[in-house]
DNA sequence: GACATGACCACCG
DNA sequence: ACGGTGGCCATGT
């Protein structure tokens, strides 16, 4: 799979992420390692990073819960407008967390 | 090819 | 709950 290819995959499986639900960086790795082979998070950050513009990127978070550094704010304020479970600066990831085969 | 860097993660005091 | 540490993998010097 070539980094352009990957970068798609990523993208269009954020796309795909339903309101109100958020995903983890290494979530997204681990769910796209089984049709790419190879995914880390650092991996998936800067991809983020780089081409997230495009996609929802704000239902994306750290394992933790921890918002996107350097754009926690804006995050937080899309976050809440689509009522996601904020606790604090963190998303509570047990009641928002979802995976692909989780409803399509 | 070595070395540093990064929207990360799991583990351990 | 929090900071430190080591591991991770692609990219750019």
């Amino acid at each position: 799979m070539t980094p352009d290819e990957y970068v798609e995959a990523v993208l269009d499986l954020v796309e795909r992420i339903p309101e109100g639900r958020v995903m983890s960086y290494g979530g997204v790795a681990d769910a796209l390692s089984e049709r790419s082979g190879r995914a880390s998070a650092r991996l998936v950050g800067n991809i983020m990073a780089r081409h997230g513009g495009s996609v929802p990127w704000h239902r994306v978070v750290t394992a933790s819960g921890r918002l996107p550094p350097g754009h926690e704010r804006e995050a937080r304020a899309r976050l809440r407008a689509e009522g996601v479970p904020l606790r604090g600066e963190r998303v509570d990831i047990a009641a928002a967390g979802w995976s692909p085969d989780d409803g399509s």
